[in-house]
DNA sequence: GTCCTGGACG
DNA sequence: CGTCCAGGAC
């Protein structure tokens, strides 16, 4: 007899200014286990009381002041099994879990690397790629069966985005970055659940931006957030969804969860 | 045959965060005139469309960048009479109208005066006392039925506070400025209509503090609104009244506004 | 507490 | 467009 585990991952744009829809997408939805990433708080005024009441009793925190910040709330028992820091500048953007099925949950929030897509004239796009690089290193070390979820900041396929062409020198879909995130998934040989579900050339997006007039209409998209799976785990997984319709909600983030249900 | 004239005062504390409990307010209680006291907005910026809706579509807006800021808002002709700046400093705490039927009415904002309860180590104490000896000269060649509206930020008697004895040293009920608020009040025999409906010693406040724990528990308001009215337009009054539980609406000004209908 | 602004970041 | 913060005012 088997089970069904069903994890969603979501780049909230602060877990405060968006409680509403949070609480509103986990009773529509009712995942398991919410990977946050953008909670943009820190772990003393996290709004720990919503997602109790719901029955995520079990929490992980990882935040910090203003920016970034990354947490797991389960409804399952999770041991914390650590925090990366791939940038060694304290900056909250990855957490671990162990999960009593035995799979490894990682949950991170890759840095958006600045406007300018050069290492020279812009410090934060080589950060980022240099973050990518340091998962690397650790993705090779990787030999449990592992669920990598999270803002990614990078959208590889030419259908990950509204326009390839127009995108090939903006931050997130620039050649190098996506070779980067190439030898990133190839490293562990992660399987892409996104395409594993809605394969190429399917137009695949989760985040459209809050500049557009109006983000359904131009529908300027891009896949920034991605759910890899190391191949036991891939093979377990029986559905996966990007839910589009919380774009719409009112005092929307700019990115929509995923969700993916495994067979255990 | 005689009619119903029916206007309202208020200081607001933003007119755009607070446009949704204004239109509650205007559709309850329907006055023909709205005064409103720091919209801080400026005119062009003043969200008129939700006033005009209501039928109010006669504005004077008078209103600046940040602070302050004064506006008349009306269902019946009003003619701008003029805005004086009693400070000379450009400020806009103040606007008055000509109505048809012969009254007018002046809109004031009367600065808050700062901290310290002295001219020389707060100039902003100073200025609120010159502001209102200014205002004294003004009122003393006023030779028409007037009604003066607004925040005039002194609370001049003792039952006009929660507690008369622990605010004798605070801005807004020190002698200094009661004395200078009974000055003005005796330059045109203004009768305070607060004070001709509810008596002292009974207890009327029209603001209470942000910074309250519960505003209504502690109660520590103070009757920093007023509206006053030469004698001639007093005899028409024939109701009065503080709408407190406008304290209590969802984001609050800390002001409440005042109503007096008239029989004209 | 709650508002405004202006800057950083996305 | 929208988050967070700091600083000033009340």
């Amino acid at each position: 007899m088997s089970s069904i585990l069903k994890i969603a991952s979501w780049n909230i744009n602060s877990v405060r200014a968006r409680i509403d829809i949070v609480e509103k997408f986990l009773t529509e939805e009712s995942p398991d286990i919410l990977c946050l990433q953008e909670t943009k708080v820190i772990d003393g005024d996290f709004p720990e009381g919503v997602f109790r009441r719901l029955g995520y009793n079990h929490l992980v925190l990882c935040g910090q002041r203003m920016h970034h910040g990354v947490a797991i709330l389960s409804r399952i028992p999770i041991r914390e099994d650590r925090r990366h820091d791939w940038q060694d500048n304290g900056e909250a953007r990855h957490v671990g879990v162990q999960l009593d099925c035995g799979i490894r949950l990682e949950n991170v929030y890759v840095p958006a690397g600045g406007d300018i897509p050069d290492r020279e004239l812009n410090p934060k796009f080589g950060q980022k790629l240099d973050y990518i690089e340091r998962m690397t290193r650790w993705s090779e070390k990787c030999d449990q069966p592992t669920l990598l979820v999270g803002d990614f900041n990078v959208a590889p396929l030419e259908c990950d985005v509204w326009s390839h062409k127009q995108l090939l020198n903006v931050v997130s879909h620039t050649p190098i970055e996506v070779e980067s995130l190439d030898r990133l998934q190839q490293s562990n040989e992660w399987v892409d659940l996104g395409r594993q579900f809605h394969p190429a050339p399917g137009r695949l997006y989760t985040w459209w931006s809050y500049r557009a007039q109006d983000w359904a209409k131009s529908d300027r998209g891009r896949r920034l957030d991605h759910m890899w799976a190391t191949p036991d785990v891939a093979k377990l997984a029986i559905r996966h969804d990007v839910h589009e319709p919380c774009r719409g909600w009112v005092r929307p983030s700019d990115h929509v969860p995923l969700v993916t249900e495994f067979a255990i």
